[in-house]
DNA sequence: ATTTTTGCACTGACTAGTCAGTGCAAAAAC
DNA sequence: GTTTTTGCACTGACTAGTCAGTGCAAAAAT
């Protein structure tokens, strides 16, 4: 029933290396400065072994990308299933979603870069892959705003993919200027600042 | 003793081109995947021409986003001011500014794709360009929510910095998601999506 | 008036270099 | 003994930037 598991442990070692390399290089020189050569290198693999794992420079990012949007997904899915586990309300999911969202970014913030930089242009190789991709994540809060909007805890007026969109972008923009210009502050605070404009406590007292 | 018009007409028409031409081709495809040969072709000039106008290609893109956030700007402050004049809140001052950010990003679509692409790279010669440059939009946003909670409409508890760059990311990212997957929306629609989050009228009824 | 000079804006062929991808034999890992 | 990785030389397409030269209009010299 294994047996063709076609990937070995030690070509998943190598490919995860090459992710990990990757994407530090990308996040902060953008794809077509990236040589692979220099991939190669911080992964400390040979040219040859990029090549013999990926057929092209593209494709190895576009596996990257499913697998760092994968990620993503599951992340915020966990947030979403254990506040409903735990008998939560959905605004409060939507809380702990924003909670996970703000994580994923901490720990990974190269890869935040490289999708946030790639995700709105057109006529590139992987746009496909990402609008996939990007559907997936968006998914999850959709979901989530629809059963609140069904339960009367969202009014009925709220447009959902829009929200959902809005919501997303509040929180990756706010988490990539937090890591950009204020890094000194805590996961805590940029949550809470975030919190309160989800909650509408910004205005009034 | 005159001749101050140290750029002619001549220049500046071929300059404006340029801009014109280079800031389509970078939204597609990025900075270093646009060739200055297709910059050139496109504008419809020689690529010395380029050479001669700009000490380099990174110079050339500089200026462009020099320019572009310059816009941005005194747009964003006319919505502010002409708020203020006819006598509206601080809080309507954020929703004039919020459709501002809509109508420019719906004019210069390819410009705000761009910014958003490179805004929060590291190591990229136009990193201190960009720091600069986005501060001077961000400063409106702070400034009008400063003035809200000194007199009352915000609530102090609100962290100015925080709240001003999730407030810019969630039009931004909102924005680029409805010119990129769901265009037939208008703007109104957008506006009145990211208006109600402002105040705080998602959750309730 | 006519010729010559000057300076600006622009041209496009050319240079020197870069980089994705290949090929392959030998070594290492499994 | 099969799979994976290495090391390294090589190719050919592509590209940022240069530079000698062109076109032209206004000024200067004749």
């Amino acid at each position: 029933m294994d047996a063709m598991d076609s990937t070995s442990t030690r070509r998943r070692a190598t490919r995860a290396k090459l992710y990990e390399a990757a994407v530090t290089l990308i996040a902060e020189q953008g794809f077509s400065a990236t040589t692979v050569d220099e991939i190669a290198e911080r992964a400390g693999v040979a040219k040859g072994t990029v090549y013999y794992n990926f057929k092209s420079k593209t494709e190895l990012f576009e596996e990257l990308l499913r697998y760092g949007v994968g990620l993503l997904t599951v992340s915020l899915q966990a947030a979403a299933d254990e506040t409903a586990e735990r008998g939560g309300t959905k605004v409060e999911a939507l809380d702990e979603m924003i909670r996970a969202g703000l994580g994923f970014i901490d720990r990974y913030p190269a890869f935040t870069q490289l999708y946030v930089a790639e995700l709105w242009r057109t006529n590139r190789a992987w746009q496909s892959t990402l609008l996939v991709v990007r559907q997936q994540a968006v998914a999850v809060v959709e979901t989530v705003l629809r059963e609140a909007v069904e339960n009367g805890e969202l009014s009925e007026e709220i447009d959902i993919p829009l929200t959902a969109a809005a919501l997303v972008g509040m929180v990756l923009v706010a988490a990539l200027d937090w890591q950009a210009f204020q890094p000194e502050r805590s996961l805590d605070d940029v949550h809470s600042a975030l919190s309160r404009l989800l909650h509408g406590r910004v205005s009034g007292r």
